[in-house]
RNA sequence: GCGCCCGUAGCUCAGCUGGAUAGAGCACCGGCCUUCGAAGCCGGGUGUCGUAGGUUCGAAUCCUACCGGGCGCACCA
């Protein structure tokens, strides 16, 4: 199922009837390549499929061409097709086709540009992650609008969406920061002789500290802890840091629009009998073996470097073990659909996690979960890199991030580049506020359409949807914009078929160039009603995408700058 | 050493899963404000797509090797 919008997916519809007509003992794919052309002369879709079926046909392809054209029917939405080059097939589409998704994006209002392709099918997305030891980073800025916007292009493509976030309360990193909380509150820091070997030395631990020994209550994932004030009584403060730091974490991904519809935590898998479950069902299911005291998965079986320790010859499980049992329940609940958006330094465990999966044999695909990996992010400042942050010392908190420079543009430009490559923040760029920043220049556009309707106010008129007279939107400036916004449901279908965040970022970015030229070039209160409502409903469709598009990305989009 | 990711204009990056002459922005130069917001617009040129092979009608895109950069390679998480 396609957006009905796409005119893509008409052409590709036609293209296929008629392809199967003309060829009806030809395997023809479906749906055919279909894409945008680059240069006008080459009309406004081409496909390539006479080309692709040369070797099964046993034909030239500008043979095979001339066939599915001869079975095309006639369809008011098509101009005319042409057969180009080596057996391009070039599709120029009546103006009407165009106008008229004028009509069906002003319709759809919010919903433009959405689909039901995911047929309503469960997908769970986690992200973030983040293990509750100190504040949230850039990378996990990253991570957390990386995921985000992928949750947001699932919706918009038809899927049931849940947002999961999965942290480890119970293990080395938490008694460690446990150590280093009871040191604080015994009075010491980071720089005195008994600080405790590899502690964290942040100062938000001080804070912490302080409010535990108050006896503060804070409240977090639905649990409420109060601060024991016991500066030795090591279980008390790590239940209490945990709660403190997920409650700070989470006001930071609130401030960023990050909304989780789920927590899972390492310590529930353990107390639900879960890990000890999934140890015993790997053991049952014979890919286990005792060596050196410690068991061991033959993870080797299944496309992993090396057999992975499960229970350490002293007694405990490795982290992958919930990490398994974990994954485990997530299939278990439902979601045949899994994407796992997480840092690219923990690659290395992916092998391992689907290894454990397929050695419990109970039907999951071999590629479950997908992920999605990002790089690291390098914050730049002055033309120098900045490394450091007052409240967490080693690194920039994504905090510093949204202070300094907002949300929206902290959310922008993360997903501005594809995860699989590096990233370097311009903390200067992203701040300015000029046509050098993509961010602002996107919503002015959007600003700069809602000043002309309340110009409109203000002479005394209105928008009369009724009275506009498309037909008179013949500029290039004009086409330029209607075919951006035939486009959107492509886009936005694309960007979340082959989860590429970026495409959202480069498409609103043309859009708004393509506004600021029109509106550059053309008046749109114009005199005679029919091509001012034409003009009116044009721009009021492109203010729409605009909108709607930043929402994909949980920017704002402001009526006044 | 092994594995994963990246290498496209001076800089930052796109490139629709193999298509037709490789695209934007920035930077640089020159123009445009009694007219819907100049946070804007218009004009001016730039490429050994890291290198070398291969696959085919056709490669930035797929395969192999190499070069350069990043990240991983625990009975840590």
């Amino acid at each position: 199922m396609r957006s009905r919008s796409a005119l893509k997916a008409l052409v590709q519809d036609l293209l296929a009837d008629a392809a199967t007509r003309a060829w009806p003992d030809l395997d023809i794919p479906h749906p055919p390549h279909v894409e945008r052309t680059r240069d006008a002369a080459h009309g406004d879709f081409a496909s390539n499929i006479a080309m692709q079926l040369t070797k099964a046909a046993r034909r030239n392809p500008r043979e095979i061409a001339q066939a599915i054209v001869d079975a095309m029917g006639d369809d008011a939405r098509i101009d005319r097709v042409e057969i180009a080059g080596p057996g391009f097939l070039n599709f120029f589409l009546a103006p009407g086709a165009f106008r008229a998704t004028i009509d069906q994006a002003i319709d759809a209002g919010a919903a433009y540009g959405r689909s039901d392709t995911g047929a309503g099918e469960k997908v769970l997305v986690e992200f973030v992650s983040a293990n509750p030891t100190g504040p949230l980073h850039v990378g996990h800025g990253r991570g957390a609008a990386v995921g985000d916007t992928l949750a947001r292009l699932y919706e918009a493509a038809g899927w049931d969406v849940t947002r999961e976030f999965y942290y480890n309360d119970a293990g080395n990193q938490i008694e460690m920061l446990a150590r280093s909380v009871s040191a604080r509150c015994n009075g010491l820091t980071p720089d005195d002789a008994d600080w405790p070997e590899g502690g964290y030395r942040g100062d938000y631990l001080a804070d912490l500290a302080a409010a535990y020994l108050r006896g503060d209550t804070v409240t977090a994932d639905d649990r409420e802890v109060t601060g024991a004030a016991d500066p030795d009584d090591k279980a008390a403060i790590r239940e209490f840091a945990v709660a403190y730091l997920r409650r700070e974490q989470d006001a930071d991904l609130r401030a960023f629009g990050v909304v989780f519809d789920n927590y899972a935590l390492e310590s529930a898998l353990y107390a639900e009998g879960r890990v000890e479950a999934t140890v015993e069902a790997l053991i049952a299911a014979g890919h286990t073996y005792e060596n050196d005291g410690a068991l061991w998965l033959a993870t080797t079986d299944y496309g992993d470097d090396k057999d992975r320790v499960m229970r350490k010859a002293e007694g405990g499980y490795t982290y992958f073990v919930p990490d398994v049992a974990y994954h485990r329940a997530k299939w278990e609940r439902g979601f045949t659909r899994a994407i796992n958006e997480q840092g690219a330094d923990h690659h290395g465990t992916i092998a391992r996690v689907r290894a454990g999966l397929q050695a419990l044999d109970i039907g999951i695909p071999e590629g479950w979960p997908d992920y999605i990996l990002h790089q690291m992010v390098t914050v730049m400042r002055g033309g120098e890199e900045v490394k450091l942050s007052k409240r967490a010392g080693s690194y920039v908190t994504l905090r510093d991030l949204i202070d300094e420079v907002g949300r929206d543009a902290t959310r922008y430009f993360l997903v501005a580049r594809k995860p699989d490559s590096q990233q370097t923040f311009d903390i200067d760029l992203a701040r300015s506020q000029s046509e050098d920043n993509p961010v602002y220049y996107i919503q002015y556009a959007h600003a700069r359409i809602h000043a002309v309707f309340r110009q409109l106010d203000e002479q005394g008129m209105a928008w009369d949807r009724e009275a506009a007279d498309l037909s008179q939107l013949t500029s290039e400036y004009e086409q330029r914009v209607i075919t951006l916004i035939s486009r959107f449901p492509e886009v936005v279908a694309g960007a979340a078929a082959d989860s590429s965040v970026q495409a959202i970022p480069h498409y609103l970015r043309d859009m708004a160039d393509a506004f600021h030229s029109y509106y550059n070039a053309q008046k749109f209160l114009d005199a005679d009603p029919g091509l001012r409502n034409a003009r009116l409903s044009l721009i009021a469709t492109a203010r729409q995408v605009i909108a709607n598009g930043l929402e994909l990305l949980g920017v704002s989009a402001p009526e006044r700058m």
